[in-house]
Parts: structure tokens; sequence; C-alpha cells
DNA sequence: TGATTACTATACATAAAAGTATAGCTATTT
DNA sequence: AAATAGCTATACTTTTATGTATAGTAATCA
């Protein structure tokens, strides 16, 4: 399991725009600089971003980057869409089929349950949280203990 | 958020083991053909495993592999440190620290926060089950809906 | 004791992700 | 209208993950 690059940055990315508050568009060196980011390697993530609409560019001189909407109405789930593949996507069990067209373990996975619930939990908070919810600390879920799984133990 | 080959299909090799009872080594061509994959990458998921202490391989003419230890006694958590990184590991920050040292949200990062809830999730449930459980479908949680994340609404 | 079956170890090749480079386009400002 | 600040698009390089190849070692069995 592991987070890819693009996500990692992308993210933070969104986050600058949050903390900018009014102020105009944010430019990539200004990005670049406060992410400790390569500029074309900012540029390219800002690129991303705008392909997914998430953000805009303002041309010229005094221009920059702008959030097309409100921090508020931006789930972290458009974020990361627009950032990779889901932690459990529908191309999941034809990647890992091996070296045949169909997953020999097409009509019942073990293991696909348990990526299955893992995704469930992700994607259940991802819809739920918004940019402007993690920006402000707001995600505070599962942080009280009651909230932790509770297994069955096992026999 | 990825899943890698590694994690996907070593951890399918060793449910093979939970299938199979007590009839002997499993040899890599068995592997191999049960999981559709080639028997050299069988080969090397094996010897992955093998170094990880979990299972034990038997040489020549009878031989293959067998598990150290039954698979009630094998946390899901000890099959995924043999094959890779966890989600949320301590060298997290470090590696995602752009072109600095130190990553710049040393002090206060709430992508961190991110992370680390969802790592908490999975990291608790791996730690509880065993690679019986997950064999025998056990592996129920969060199947009901009151399980489902609950997270403050957004403002 | 030699043939066979199976694991072992290392090196190699390929593919995907990550990150860099650069030549070009657009709007503002003077 | 020329200069400047900034975005755009594509191609390239590097690194890491994935998967393959092969020459060898060990144990069984006739």
């Amino acid at each position: 399991m592991k987070v890819t690059a693009l996500e990692e940055y992308g993210l933070r990315c969104m986050l600058l725009f949050t903390e900018k508050g009014d102020r105009g568009p944010l430019t990539i060196h200004e990005i670049s600089a406060s992410e400790k980011l390569s500029v074309p390697y900012a540029g390219k993530l800002l690129m991303i971003l705008k392909q997914a609409g998430l953000v805009r560019a303002v041309r010229g001189r005094k221009g920059g980057y702008v959030l097309t909407k409100p921090p508020e109405q931006i789930q972290l789930r458009e974020i990361f869409a627009a950032l990779g593949e889901p932690f459990f996507g529908n191309h999941h069990c034809r990647r890992y089929a091996g070296d045949s067209e169909i997953c020999v373990h097409d009509d019942d996975c073990k293991v696909r349950n348990m990526w299955s619930t893992f995704d469930r939990f992700i994607s259940g908070i991802l819809e739920k949280v918004s940019l402007a919810d993690l920006a402000s600390g707001r995600f505070n879920y599962l942080e009280s203990k009651e909230n932790l799984p509770r297994q069955k133990e096992s026999a």
C-alpha cells in the first residue's frame, strides 16, 4: 500500500489555496517556494489540477492559479480522483489477474473483500470531508478510541 | 493510493497454504499454476515470504513450501510487513519532503493527520485478523452500516 | 550413485512513476 | 508595441517497481 507522489503533493498544493485567502492568484513560483518543489514539478501538478477543473489558470502578468469553487464545496474525493486511481478501483481485479485474462479468484476472492473494506472506509471519509475541513483541522474522525475498528477476535 | 503487486500476489500465495490443508508442501509449480503466475515470479514471491520467516522451504524431490506456523497464528500484519512498507510509515514525512531535508509541514501537517487516520484504521484491522480469519471469510468487519465512518458534516 | 525434482541466488530486462527541460503562448503594464 | 511575468505543452531523463532468465545447490528415489 502506497501513497503516490502526485496525491501527496497535489493535495498540499490544494491546501495552499485555503491559506492564501482572497489575495489574488497563487503563482507557480509561490507554490514551488512554499512547498519546496521544483518550479517545473509544481507546474506539472497544477496542470493536472487544472485539467480536472479544480483550479483555473489566470494568464499574463498578474496571473497564477485560483480555485474554481470555495474550499467548502470541494470534496477530498474530487481531489484524489484528479490525482490518481482509487485505492481499490474497478480495474483492480483485471490488473492483478496474473497471466490470465480473468482473475482465477473472480467468483469468490477473500483478498478482494479486504481491499473493499479498506476502500469503503477511506472513500466514505473522502466523500464527507471538504478541503476546508481538512485545512481547518476538523479532520478528527477516529481520534477517539471508540471509533477504532472493532474486529471479532480470531478463534 | 495503490496496492503493490507484491502485496496482492504475496497475500494470495499465503492464502493458498490454508486451502492446501496438511497434504505436504506446495511446490512453486503448483503455486504458479493455481495463481496463474509465471514460475520465476512465484519463486521470487516465495523467496520473499521465506526470508520473512513466514514459510519454510523443503528441498529435494518431495519438496516445496510450508507455513512456519498455523494460519491462526499468522497476523495479516506480519504478511504485509514482509511484502512492503506500511501505508503511512515512519519515513513518510522524510520521503515526501520535496527538495528540502525536512518537510516544511514538519510541525503541523493536515495531510499527515489524514494519512495517519487511514493507517490507524487499516493497521488496527491487520493486527486483529489472522490468515485463517481471512481464509474463512470471517473478514466481515464494516459490512454492517453502523460501522461505516461517521464524520461530522462540513459546515 | 546417478537421475530427477525442487529450491536458491543473482543478474538482467521491461514498464511505470517521478521529476526535469525547454521552446512557446498570453495578458498586463508602461 | 515592447518588455515582462506567468501559464502551456510536450518531450526527455531518472528512478523504482515489476517481471524474466539462468546457472547453481540440495534432497529423494530407483
